[in-house]
DNA sequence: TATGAATGAGATTTCATTCAT
DNA sequence: CATGAATGAAATCTCATTCAT
């Protein structure tokens, strides 16, 4: 890859997460990689162009791993899902391991994106598991048929589950301590699954 | 109080809401409010003064409810601490009450007060929760020796006291809804301090 | 006279010894002398009606001590003129006097005018000075005829005369030192005087 | 360099001379070189950035011949230092000459700098002198065991020496009437510091 | 491939002044 | 006698973006 282009990447990761987004400036980036304003506008199309090249790779690995793991989920029976507790371990960790690897950019995604297209980011990101968990409660749902989904809790829940991630990552900077805080964490919510998001019709 | 004063600070509400701070423009604020762009200079400070004007009471407001929750709280022997379950649930009650009596302001402070003197007002309610929290989590380690403080998650369940509500307000327009919701999730917390923050010394 | 008018050229005073004319603010000054903005327009034309109201007694007490001086000095025969030290000395003393007893009204008429319509006081003084300067000068150019006036240094000396009062106030606060120090001071000028203003025509 | 940059130095440059640093308008400067009113923030960093750039060359320059002249002044023994009459002849029209050269911008820097970052230069220059001059005097001193400095009459020589200049510039707008003129007044200077500077103890 | 220059629209803020009451 | 409200014009500054070279 071009290296005044690398250099831009650098110093705008740099510059977005010292300002946010909006308050980034162009020239200064440019400064900072030894080019010029106009530069920014050969390798990209815009700032927003320029911040999506910042933050794509990240976006990209993380929603892989997300989707990957609900398709493996999507696969098993419902038989099947009540013994994936490794599988969600694996996941937990290997989520972990790519917000960490992508410490900077994440952190500017979660919390120096707003103006920019990535703003929705993490919304974006809980829709996913929102999704996901509605598929998963329907699953449930036929298995107890004197049971009803509580949405609400569902759409927080899965607002939960990608919280304790953003503030894990906000809050810890040593991936192996974050790694051991993920744990009782997790669980808890995997508790609030069954007592929360499923309650009797009755009621 | 004076009329126009009130329409600025009506059109500030509505600037504020859609745009947020940053990106609200005085010039529009008072375009709409049939004034001057001056004429906010007269009334307050300057742009974050009429910001502050505009969320002060409600700030106030639930400022207020939650220190004197606290201090009810405080003037408790642990015994009683056992069974203030009513007390809770008026406060949590009284708070929701607050939040949706000042519905639109409360969204402008949870989501659009970035950049203005009010940026960090969600932490700071955290803060003050969470140094509660500590000093209840003192009481309760005390009563049981042979238990520690996982400090970390504790921090995380004043966050997850809070983004409870601010997820409530956002995603609920309705007050009496937003109450029936608000009791599970609620339970579901006070479970999670037992379960999760007490954890044996041994392990 | 009015109480208020009084608190106003109080507070006016003080604000335009701090900020200068240009910078200070009239909305400060009235709430200083606990008014609202629109009072000046009362008691006074505009922002220089003010600034005149301040200072005028002081100008005006300054300038009749120049002129009477001026005055008895035009009264007098070139013989009569040779002897007039001690008028001098009583000008000078006389002169400093009032410079001190107006003191911070002086300060500002020296340097804090800019913009006002006494920015030229200290030019408008010493056009006075360098007038009479000039009708002495004739005297003394009709009493030695090989002799002429050098015009620029004539200038100088008025400027300088000036100058020698306005560094005193600007730099020794005390009336008594500065009484001290101007005399040797005001010798070394008479003596320029025949040194200096009167060159002979031959060169 | 470039035109338009050049443009608006000149443009810049007759705007500080008519309105001085604080009244000037960036708004005209730019209109008048022909460019819009955000283009000074291309070349310059601020209005102060600007007036510095205006100013900047002459500043040096005159700075420049001053220490020079220090300088060269404190390497002569006190046998010698009697004897640079010529030294300091040529040190005066050296500087008169550049005061000249520099005429429009000397003008602004004298007399319509309040605001800027120059509005002390005439300060520093005299404290320059001053400091020069409590050297000097302490040689004398010693020289004459039975004398004593005078300090403010230093000081106000200090400032003298200084005025002479400005007030020539100020005043004469020909370099070579002005080289005439300020000979006799330099000589009644030096003249000044042996009779004034310096006084007998016993006093 | 990148520079350097310049635009243009917008932002907040300041303030003397006016005027109905 | 004074208030309180509001004006309106101007000010400096910021910045993403464009474009000829």
């Amino acid at each position: 890859m071009n290296d005044n282009k690398e250099k831009l990447l650098v110093s705008a990761r740099k510059e977005f997460l010292e300002k946010g987004f909006e308050k980034a400036s162009l020239r200064k980036i440019c400064t900072d990689a030894g080019l010029t304003t106009g530069a920014v506008y050969f390798f990209f199309q815009d700032k927003n162009g320029l911040f999506g090249a910042v933050v794509e790779e990240a976006v990209s690995k993380i929603q892989e791993i997300i989707l990957r793991h609900f398709e493996s989920e999507a696969q098993e029976s419902f038989a099947e899902y009540q013994h994936t507790e490794d599988d969600h371990d694996a996941f937990t960790e290997e989520l972990i391991s790519a917000l960490y690897y992508y410490y900077d950019t994440v952190l500017i995604l979660l919390t120096k994106a707003q103006g920019s297209e990535y703003e929705n980011f993490v919304d974006s990101v809980i829709n996913m598991v929102d999704q996901q968990y509605q598929k998963v409660a329907a699953i449930y749902a036929s298995a107890y048929p004197d049971k009803k989904i509580n949405e609400y809790v569902l759409h927080w829940f899965a607002h939960l589950h990608i919280n304790a991630f953003t503030h894990l990552i906000t809050h810890e900077p040593e991936e192996q301590k974050a790694l051991q805080l993920i744990r009782p964490i997790m669980n808890y919510l995997i508790q609030g699954w069954t007592d929360l998001i499923l309650t009797d019709k009755s009621v």
